[in-house]
RNA sequence: GGGGGCGUAGCUCAGCUGGUAGAGCAAGGGACUUUUAAUCCCUAGGUCGUGGGUUCGAGCCCCACCGCCCUCACCA
C-alpha cells in the first residue's frame, strides 16, 4: 500500500516536481471561496487559490474530481487534462491524502455543486501513509452505510493527529476548548485579575490531597515534585500584593486513570483578595451561565436527557443538611458506627465501609447520599473542618470551613473557599495533616513552613477557587470521556 | 490492584461443535473529458497481539506475557 504512494512520489519527482513545497500563497479558505461565488451570482466566480488535504479523489479518465479540506471545511475541486497540459502527470499520481493547492476559477457543476475548476495543481506535501479514513454511503432511500473508519479508541488516542485529520469533528472540540478558556481569560482579565505562572517543579507539594510525581533535580540533587495544585504559590501572591491573580495550568497526581481522571489534568485557579467564598460562588455562577451562553446561545445544556439550567439560580444546599435531608443523619453529632451504618444502607460493601475513618467517612456519606442527587448545577456550602485544612473557619460555627463545591450532572466541577489567612490556625491545620500523615494518610498534606512564613507577614482576606477545565470541556462538549477532551491522553507506551 | 471482555487484511468486522482464513470499504492495473456511494472489467493483500503448551492437526482449547475497553477499588 505505501509502495505504490512511494511510487507516485518518484515519479512526480522524476518529473521534476518537488514532494514536499515550501509555502503556498493561499487566496481562500474553502468557505470563503464559496461565500463569495454565491455573492456573486454568477455562473463563473472569481479565480482563488485553495489548499488543503485531498480527503476524496475520483479520477475519470481525462478529467478528475476531487475534494479538498482545509480548516473551513470542504471544497470539490475539478481537474481537466486540458487545462492542466503538463501538470496533469502530477494529477495521474496524486493519492488521497496528499496535500495540494489548486489555483483556478470558481464554478458550478452540472450536479449544482461550487468548484473550483483548476488551472494551476501544486503538490504541497505528499502522503505517503494513508489515513485509516472511513466511508459512507447515503442511500436513495436517506439509510447511510459507513464502512470502516477510526473507531479503536487505542489508535485514536495513540495516533491523535489521524484522528484529527479524519474526523472535522474531533478537530471542533479543540476549537471549543480554546473558545472556553479564551472566555475565561476575558472574563477574568476585565475584572482585573493578573494571569500568572508559578512553578510546576515544587520542592514541596500540597494544596490538595493527591500522590505526586517526583523526580530529581541533578544539579541540586534533590528530589521535585510535579505540582498537586496551584493554591499554595497563588495565595503566596496576594501576601505579595497581587491582589487578583489566576492560573490555567497542569496539574499532576500520581493516581488511576479513568474516564475522568488523567494524570495531567488542567486546572484553573482564582484568587480574590477582600472577597469571601459567597462572592467567589456568585463570580463561578456569572461565569458558568455566561460560558453557556456563548457556547450554546442559550441557557441550558441537556446531557443524559436532562436539561441542565445555568440560567436560573444555582440551586443551593448545605452539606450538613442536604445530608441530614437524604441520609437522615447529622454528619456533625453522628458517630463513626452511625456513618457506617448509613453506608451500608446506601450499598456500601460491608467491608469497604469498615475501612473508612474520620474525614473519609464523612465524605463517604456525602458522596453516597447527597453526590448522587446534585444533578442540576447546585453549590454544597460548608463543609466539616476535617475535609478541608487549607479553608477559613466558619464565620458563626466552628465546626465547619467556608467552603464550597460546585456539582452538575452529579460531578465536581469547582472547589473554593474563604481563603484561610490566619497563619497560627493554618499551622495548626497543618500539623493535623501531619499527624494524619504518620498515621499512615498518604494524601494528608505536609507542613509548608514557608507557606506559614508568607501568612505570617499578613495575606489579606480573599476567596479562591480550582474549576476543572477537562471536566467542564466534558460538559460543554457532551463528550463521555476526559480523553475525549485531552489532545494527547495518557497511554501506556506502545509495545 | 480485583473481576469481566477484546486483540483476524490498511479500516470496520465475520469465521459454525478445533481440519491450516472470508466480506465490505480502502489498495494496485485497465476503460472513461461534469463526478460526488462515480461506474465497469481485472488483480493483489493476513507469521489470525507475542511466547509457550495440548493435539495427527489451533484463529478457535490451555498457560504466561503485552496492549486496549468496561467495571470495582484508589483518587474530593
Amino acid at each position: 500500500m505505501e509502495s505504490a504512494r512511494r511510487e507516485n512520489r518518484a515519479a512526480i519527482e522524476a518529473a521534476g516536481v518537488p514532494a514536499f513545497a515550501y509555502a503556498f500563497q493561499r487566496s481562500h479558505l474553502a468557505a470563503d471561496a464559496i461565500a463569495e461565488y454565491e455573492r456573486g451570482g454568477q455562473a463563473e466566480g472569481p479565480d482563488v487559490a485553495v489548499a488543503g488535504r485531498l480527503v476524496a479523489w475520483r479520477p475519470k479518465g481525462k478529467v478528475a474530481f476531487g475534494h479538498v479540506e482545509d480548516a473551513s471545511g470542504r471544497i470539490q475541486i475539478y481537474l481537466r487534462q486540458d487545462q492542466l497540459g503538463a501538470a496533469w502527470t502530477l494529477a495521474e499520481h496524486l493519492d488521497l491524502d496528499d496535500h495540494v493547492g489548486v489555483r483556478g476559477t470558481l464554478m458550478r457543476t452540472r450536479a449544482g455543486e461550487i468548484t473550483v475548476r483548476g488551472a494551476e495543481l501544486t503538490l504541497l506535501a505528499k502522503s505517503l501513509r494513508p489515513l485509516p479514513r472511513g466511508k459512507t454511503q447515503v442511500a436513495d432511500d436517506g439509510s447511510v452505510r459507513t464502512f470502516g473508519g477510526l473507531h479503536d479508541p487505542e489508535v485514536r488516542f495513540r495516533q491523535r493527529y489521524a484522528d484529527l485529520a479524519v474526523h472535522p469533528e474531533v478537530r471542533e472540540i479543540f476549537r471549543l476548548r480554546a473558545r472556553v478558556t479564551r472566555y475565561i481569560r476575558r472574563y477574568l482579565d476585565e475584572r482585573g485579575f493578573l494571569e500568572v505562572e508559578t512553578p510546576v517543579l515544587q520542592p514541596l507539594y500540597g494544596g490538595a490531597a493527591a500522590q505526586p510525581f517526583v523526580t530529581h533535580h541533578n544539579a541540586l540533587d534533590m528530589p521535585l515534585y510535579l505540582r498537586i495544585a496551584d493554591e499554595l504559590y497563588l495565595k503566596r501572591l496576594l501576601v505579595g500584593g497581587l491582589e487578583r491573580v489566576y492560573e490555567i495550568g497542569h496539574d499532576f497526581r500520581n493516581e488511576g486513570m479513568d474516564r475522568t481522571h488523567n494524570p495531567e489534568f488542567t486546572m484553573l485557579e482564582w484568587y480574590m483578595a477582600y472577597a469571601d467564598y459567597q462572592v467567589i460562588a456568585g463570580m463561578a455562577e456569572e461565569l458558568l451561565r455566561g460560558l453557556v451562553r456563548e457556547i450554546t446561545g442559550g441557557e441550558a445544556v441537556e446531557r443524559d436527557g436532562v436539561a441542565l439550567d445555568f440560567g436560573r439560580p444555582f440551586a443551593r444546599v448545605g452539606f450538613v443538611d442536604g445530608i441530614r435531608e437524604h441520609a437522615g443523619i447529622d454528619v456533625l453529632a453522628a458517630d463513626e458506627p452511625d456513618m457506617r451504618a448509613a453506608l451500608l444502607r446506601s450499598g456500601v460493601p460491608a467491608d469497604t465501609a469498615a475501612t473508612f475513618t474520620g474525614g473519609k467517612l464523612v465524605d463517604e456519606v456525602f458522596k453516597a447520599f447527597l453526590e448522587p442527587h446534585l444533578v442540576q448545577p447546585t453549590f454544597v456550602f460548608d463543609y466539616p473542618r476535617v475535609l478541608s485544612p487549607l479553608a477559613k473557619t466558619h464565620r458563626t460555627d466552628r465546626r465547619l470551613t467556608e467552603r464550597f463545591e460546585l456539582f452538575v450532572l452529579g460531578r465536581e466541577l469547582a472547589n473554593a473557599f474563604s481563603e484561610l489567612n490566619d497563619p497560627d490556625d493554618q499551622r495548626a491545620r497543618f500539623e493535623d495533616q501531619v499527624r494524619l500523615r504518620q498515621a499512615g494518610d498518604l494524601d494528608a498534606q505536609h507542613y509548608d513552613a514557608d507557606f506559614i512564613r508568607a501568612l505570617e507577614y499578613g495575606m489579606p482576606p480573599a476567596g479562591g477557587i480550582g474549576i476543572g477545565i477537562d471536566r467542564l470541556m466534558m460538559l460543554l462538549a457532551d463528550q463521555p470521556s476526559i480523553r475525549d477532551v485531552i489532545l494527547f491522553p495518557a497511554m501506556r507506551p506502545e509495545g
